[in-house]
DNA sequence: CAATACCTTGCAACCGGTTGCATGTCAACA
DNA sequence: TGTTGACATGCAACCGGTTGCAAGGTATTG
């Protein structure tokens, strides 16, 4: 009923305080080149009139929209949160605003939110992009590209490295006397993944075991679920999944046959998204992922300053082997 | 090296293609005001150089962002991720971008989240709101505000109402023979929990029980497991938390003092983030989480077309109880 | 064949800030 | 007292789209 006079613009601060609009927007952007009495003026009559500068003006003469976006395959899948909340802690710390897209694990649609994000940000944080190599480094000559758990050259990443910690499970495992491994593998696209994979058959073969590799659909809980018949069929004793998910999906499917983990079967996942919580607490690779968000969004702040030189950096962070109570010797 | 070309701007097209500027524009928003023949061109002319319109120029001039914001308290608390997903997924469907803020459970955080966004975005979801009641009309006024989780009158929102699956909760454990048990509650301010409270001594009240009321620092397992002592102490027999992290906390407590769940304590949580994960699975109450996501996007999106009739839509989403394996009959 | 209507396209103003340059003021210095 | 420079502020163009209005052309109608 009362005020009709929506948001008030620079202009009509500029009037009510009797100056030009350069003067109002340099109170705001750059108060040092004026009086100290002319800014404290403008600041009490736009105070007065509740003035918000509109940032899309802002970023049209400015070319800087204050914004990132930050693209994951699955937000609800629980190893990414973490992630997602230190980035954007870290990003608004720097006073950046950060849009969140779940391309649900497709590379279609994480090229169409690329597209779709271009315009309205200043760069964007890739997670555990599907998208080809050659397209990626395309796109980050049109546009800052951090990337996490994809390793380009070229193109700034940062890694989390659970090789060694996987090494070190294949390697408890034999030494409970497995002979027989199953690798529960994720999406066979994703640098995750491969790595993971060549890791542990790094080690299967050095000790000599078997490695028998079975695809899982999704990374999820179902998935885990549905692979356990293959999984027993197979003839293994033991079995590391690609992650915590899959690995509970399987030990649920498990013991609603009524075997027992780790006695009939010693499992082991990655991440430790869920593994505290799981029953028995699950043997997993520690979770860096806090970490990595915040790197990642350091890294491209730092990107977006020097955009010019050539950047390649890389920062890896390593991983730990967490022993909680889900392997055992070998059942039969 | 080669292309120092930028991003070409709808002059360019303009340009190349032999029309006006704003033909180009129209080619692009209103093609059916141009002959097929001109858009065809235009279009081809836009192609070729790999036009992108800038949507900072457009927010300018129509005023219309295409973004939303969506601040929850914790986005590392699995309680909202499938609700942010859900609420992401249905924001792209109709072409609106979403950004995501953690407002760390701080009513002043969320204040200064919210003025941050307020020039950004065409409107604002709000879960779980911390801000008094007075603060959240006053900005409606400013900016369309659709809450969940939180009842303010002439808002929009949408309520996950539990109070129903506890009060069905507090029936099981008095028919299991509890006299005395705990609600471990959740931040006192939040409407979630006050309406959770209220639900649960309703009942007591009208069983006889006696009910202790508990409060916990955040709604986190750590939080779980540090109010065990007093939770003893107080010599109750049940209890049901604010939500499943702090049923877990003190179900991992209770089992490092070798204290079993249920022969020792019946425990219930609520929500179902992870009790399927628990040891044993926890009893607790259904997620609505993803629905309530969706629907309160498209409220916002209802509330965005009609701005000026008095909205006061609400949405209520009933809950389960779903039981698992904590609840048995009392130790003493 | 003239009058009218419609369809297509261009012109130019506008959205709300930012910023290079010019102007004006005043004090310091010679 | 005239010159010089620092400082404060205004002017006007610009960022890249959108849109009301007008103009030109073609088709329709009496």
């Amino acid at each position: 009923m009362s005020s009709k006079s929506k948001v008030p613009t620079i202009a009509q601060i500029a009037e009510r305080a009797g100056v030009a609009r350069s003067s109002v927007s340099r109170a705001f952007t750059r108060p040092e080149l004026l009086s100290t009495t002319t800014v404290l003026r403008i600041k009490k009559v736009a105070e007065e009139l509740g003035y918000v500068p509109n940032s899309s003006a802002r970023a049209l003469s400015t070319g800087k929209t204050g914004n990132i976006a930050f693209l994951v395959p699955d937000v609800a899948n629980p190893y990414f949160p973490p992630m997602i909340r230190s980035a954007q802690l870290a990003a608004e710390n720097l006073d950046y605003c950060v849009f969140l897209a779940d391309f649900e694990e497709s590379r279609l649609k994480e090229e169409k939110l690329i597209e779709r994000f271009a315009g309205k940000v200043e760069g964007v944080i890739l997670i555990s992009s599907r998208m080809p190599e050659e397209r990626l480094q395309g796109l980050a000559e049109k546009i800052p590209i951090v990337l996490v758990n994809r390793d380009v050259p070229g193109i700034p990443r940062v890694l989390i490295d659970a090789g060694s910690s996987l090494k070190q499970a294949v390697r408890l495992l034999a030494h409970q006397g497995h002979q027989e491994i199953a690798y529960l593998s994720g999406p066979s696209v994703t640098w995750t993944n491969k790595q993971r994979q060549a890791a542990i058959s790094m080690v299967t073969n050095e000790l000599g075991l078997q490695l028998v590799v079975i695809p899982t659909e999704k990374p999820s809980l179902e998935s885990g679920q549905a692979v356990v018949d293959q999984m027993i069929s197979s003839g293994v004793t033991g079995a590391i999944a690609f992650n915590d998910l899959i690995a509970h999906g399987i030990m649920t499917e498990l013991s609603s046959r009524a075997l027992a983990v780790p006695d009939s079967f010693s499992i082991v996942g990655c991440d430790s998204s869920i593994s505290p919580f799981t029953n028995p607490p699950l043997t997993s690779v520690s979770n860096e992922t806090t970490e990595a968000g915040k790197i990642a969004c350091e890294m491209i702040m730092g990107v977006l300053g020097e955009m010019n030189s050539k950047n390649d950096q890389i920062k890896v962070l390593e991983t730990l082997l967490i022993e909680r109570e889900t392997i055992g010797p070998p059942c039969k």
